[in-house]
DNA sequence: AGTCCCTGCGCG
DNA sequence: AAAGCGCGCAGGGACT
């Protein structure tokens, strides 16, 4: 088996509409580069892109990047590398999660310079001047930098990822590569006639509760009116809305939802009705349909599989990991030519995690016995038995038991709780979560060593391993919000090790039913597959998603809820 | 016109 | 003063 560093130039981003312009290819085995224009016609050519395709696919292609390479690799040459060493995960990864937050801390460009110390040229003009005609030795030069560089970061990032105990989470990474490929390509379908509908209906809705916030200011006394005699008030200037409403008597400290909800007035739920059409017209209605693909009809986001501190992905252009969880939106995703929708998700997956790593023998039993760990530690807080407990109260300790893998504190709790529509004090809130630590006093140590040891060494690890490192705090609330994430961290960061997992097994399971991935929101997985393969596509992804659990969480069991149906729904 | 920050809010 | 974690996006407003 030989390495192959490996880079592409192409004519654009977008795989669909643009095509690769020059593969630079060097072996560890020789020492030239070799150059190649995949798209030039000449004699021979074919044979070259199978002889191309035999030896990425047969050895370890290194590469920066390598989503964006694999794509145009698989959609324009059916070239599907799975033995994969990604130079910018890689990178991302030794440095605890901080590169992905530090924007261009991870670019090829950065990562030269660091490991070599050469500087590469990243010249827009001489970029995209790469489309395909003969190019100057000059291009020729650059582009063969960008492989030069690669052996030497190769090396140092393989010894960093072994000295740092990193090669199993980094396994991990790489093969969810060529899944988060497949997502990319896939494209998330949507209904645009049925979009369009809904962008009317909605349109409609927010026109008449702006009419009735403008009216309720009026008839409040609201003197600055405009031609028309409505308050001259711009709703979507929360300044300028503090402003109207001081003005008929209403002082508030901002115009967030929590206030609007505290308000006895009725400008506040008339406020609230507003928003929340002005949210779904503008971020979502208007905005989905612009991301069609003209070439494939579909929404093709870009899926940062590295996006956050803690490893979970990230998604932009559009945000498809944010859709309201309203029915009719969700609605709009539906299977083209009658194919199937399939939604899995992990059950109850981070308190499952809290479970296994704080060893807390009570969640480890409820969980072991299919039971419902709202309603018990409702019971244990509320001092009932289990068949006594309300809905108001099991929706307490919902709240509760969600909330505290995240650090939250009595008036967390309490603004929370508001927020649904439950009026608590602060005592009470103070005395719950008392009550919840006696009655899981693993589970309070768990979280009290984890936050002090990421204060102390500014980071932590997973149980996979997974590094998540933190700038050192330089102040008291700096101080507190690491505390935090080092409670949160290593539950969320886990769950993602395992969705990754998931994905990997997947894209192998998968390949022979013409099943597309076509979402990935943290704890869920979305397909469209053909109806014919829809059922037993459904039970594959079900049990390769529990096996992915299965690998991490050893003492209880991990359940994905797969639902078939027409459109994206759970 | 482009950039930055703020407020606010969608999701897990 | 207030403090639950992690994101991306929209509009307003200030600035260049």
């Amino acid at each position: 088996m030989d390495t192959i560093y490996f880079d592409i130039e192409t004519s654009g981003l977008d795989p669909f509409k643009h095509r690769p312009t020059l593969f630079q290819i060097k072996r560890a085995s020789d020492k030239t580069i070799r150059i190649f224009n995949p798209g030039k016609a000449k004699l021979g050519n074919s044979q070259k892109i199978e002889g191309i395709k035999e030896l990425l696919e047969s050895n370890l292609v290194v590469g920066h990047n390598l989503k964006f390479d694999l794509k145009f690799l698989r959609h324009h040459f059916n070239i599907e590398p799975t033995n994969i060493f990604d130079t910018y995960i890689a990178e991302i990864l030794i440095s605890g999660g901080q590169k992905a937050r530090q924007k261009g801390a991870a670019t090829l460009e950065t990562v030269a310079r660091e490991y070599t110390g050469i500087q590469l040229k990243k010249d827009q003009v001489i970029r995209q001047s790469f489309n395909g005609q003969e190019l100057t030795q000059e291009q020729i030069q650059y582009a063969a930098m960008d492989v030069a560089v690669l052996p030497e970061i190769h090396a140092k990032q393989r010894q960093q990822l072994k000295e740092l105990g990193l090669e199993k989470v980094f396994a991990t990474e790489m093969s969810c590569i060529p899944a988060t490929v497949w997502l990319e390509l896939s494209g998330t379908p949507i209904d645009v006639e049925e979009a369009k509908k809904l962008e009317k209906e909605t349109r409609g809705k927010l026109e008449s509760s702006r009419l009735n916030v403008l009216t309720i200011l009026k008839e409040a006394g609201y003197r600055n009116l405009d031609l028309e005699g409505m308050p001259a008030v711009n709703l979507d200037s929360p300044a300028k809305l503090l402003k109207a409403l001081k003005a008929i008597g209403l002082d508030l400290a901002s115009t967030d939802e929590s206030t609007l909800s505290a308000m006895k007035h009725p400008a506040g739920k008339a406020l609230k009705e507003y928003r929340k059409h002005q949210k779904l017209l503008n971020t979502f209605l208007e905005k989905l349909p612009k991301h069609i693909n003209p070439a494939t009809g579909r929404i093709h986001a870009n899926f940062n599989q590295y996006g956050t501190l803690a490893g979970r992905f990230s998604c932009s252009k559009p945000n498809l990991q944010q859709l309201p969880r309203d029915k009719n939106i969700r609605a709009l995703f539906k299977g083209n030519n009658g194919s199937k929708i399939i939604t899995a998700d992990y059950s109850q997956i981070e308190l499952r995690i809290l479970a296994e790593v704080s060893k807390e023998p009570k969640f480890i039993e409820l969980f072991n016995s299919g039971g419902d760990l709202h309603k018990l530690t409702a019971s244990l807080i509320f001092n009932k038995q289990l068949d006594q407990v309300s809905k108001e109260e099991r929706n307490i300790a919902k709240t509760i038991n969600f909330g505290l893998s995240y650090g939250m504190g009595a008036g967390g709790l309490q603004s929370n709780l508001k927020d649904n529509g439950i009026e608590i004090s602060s005592d009470d809130a103070r005395k719950y979560i008392d009550t919840f630590f006696k009655s899981y006093p693993k589970v309070k140590w768990y979280l009290e060593e984890a936050g002090q040891s990421a204060v102390r060494d500014n980071e932590i690890r997973n149980i996979a391993g997974r590094l998540i490192k933190y700038r050192p705090a330089t102040n008291e609330s700096e101080r507190a919000a690491i505390l935090r994430e080092g409670k949160n961290n290593p539950i969320q960061s886990l769950n993602a090790d395992i969705l990754k997992g998931a994905m990997g097994r997947l894209y192998h399971k998968l390949k022979s039913f013409r099943a597309k991935l076509i979402n990935v929101v943290h704890d869920e997985l979305v397909f469209e597959v053909p109806g014919e393969h829809a059922e037993t596509v459904s039970l594959i992804v079900k049990e390769e998603m529990e096996a992915a659990g299965r690998e991490y969480l050893k003492s209880l069991p991990v359940i994905a809820e797969v639902t078939v149906g027409d459109v994206w729904q759970k």
